[in-house]
DNA sequence: TACTAATGTTTGTTGCGCTAACGAATATAG
DNA sequence: CTATATTCGTTAGCGCAACAAACATTAGTA
């Protein structure tokens, strides 16, 4: 929608229209707005940084989980992993489709998938696991160890209050 | 005691198929994961909180904004909120159709709208102040003062290093 | 005057978190 | 053994926030 009527008003056009920039205060202050900020950003980083080797997030967390437990359901990598059944299904077709990991049905339990790493996943894994580390210590490179720590202990502590359960 | 029906069977928990939601450590150890946990959860604890009464993130955003810098056209407000131009028309046009700000044509520049805070939008400012700092007290619940302190500090320091410019 | 730039708007895309529903297979109760 | 419930994988789709692109209108400027 929009506004038809025009009927021009006083508006003083002698407002503050100054080249404004600044932030409110009332949101700078603003904790969630702090932490949003702060997650979108290095989200955004770390997922362009993983971009430029075609590979998301989700597939660090199958390939990582794997690699811990080795071969598993789709239930139990969505449980440890904490994605969502349904967006597994799309996480290991890519994989599949990649050669990194393999989906086999269970003869023991037809209903599920034996999902499996292979060779080229593992390898995989680590490329993924390199290139996290390295733009993660470009995002935290104003921090030093003690700091980043500190930041990581709060952030655990904070996570444990809101997501008692340990899933998220 | 399970049943045997269908023979070749073996124990259902075999070949580490045990009942596993522990976070992989790999997983577990990015500060991106981290971060974007905390963000995800606070964001939506905030979101949540702000639903009851009908409000969004935005519109703090938009209402802070009149409100410290007075009647403003929609670019300064997304340049001030870091609110994309496009997703300000709805902003505004929500608040404007619930009578919290006045959406009309600059006579001194035909392009552009001057957005002007109403006394019910800043009585509303105040309501959804008081909304976010109850929420926000309840999520930082585990950190004393000190704490919070450190925390928005290290939020801070993070975001000036990924946005330098200010804007996000 | 012609070019350039700013503004508001519409439209659409992407990634993520999440819900609902369903068929197939299996487990459990009666 | 049969009826019911539950699990597993899958499809489809919603909602939201961040964001890109194009466009018409209007202003400034060369």
């Amino acid at each position: 929608m929009q506004q038809a009527m025009i009927d021009g008003m006083e508006t003083p056009d002698d407002l503050g229209y100054g080249r404004g920039d600044a932030t409110p205060r009332q949101l700078r202050a603003q904790f969630g707005r702090l932490l949003g900020m702060a997650a979108t950003h290095s989200s955004r980083t770390l997922g362009e940084a993983l971009a430029e080797i075609g590979a998301r997030k989700y597939h660090f967390a199958v390939l990582a989980s794997l690699d811990e437990f080795g071969p598993s359901s789709q239930a139990q990598l969505s449980d440890r992993t904490g994605i969502y059944r349904s967006d597994l299904v799309a996480t290991v077709n890519e994989l599949a489709g990649d050669g990194h990991v393999r989906r086999e049905a269970d003869p023991a339990d037809r209903r599920r998938n034996v999902v499996s790493m292979t060779p080229a996943g593992d390898e995989r894994r680590r490329q993924i696991a390199e290139v996290l580390a390295r733009t993660n210590d470009a995002i935290l490179a104003p921090f030093d160890p003690a700091e980043r720590e500190q930041f990581a202990a709060l952030l655990h502590r904070l996570n444990d209050h809101l997501a008692p359960r340990g899933k998220w």
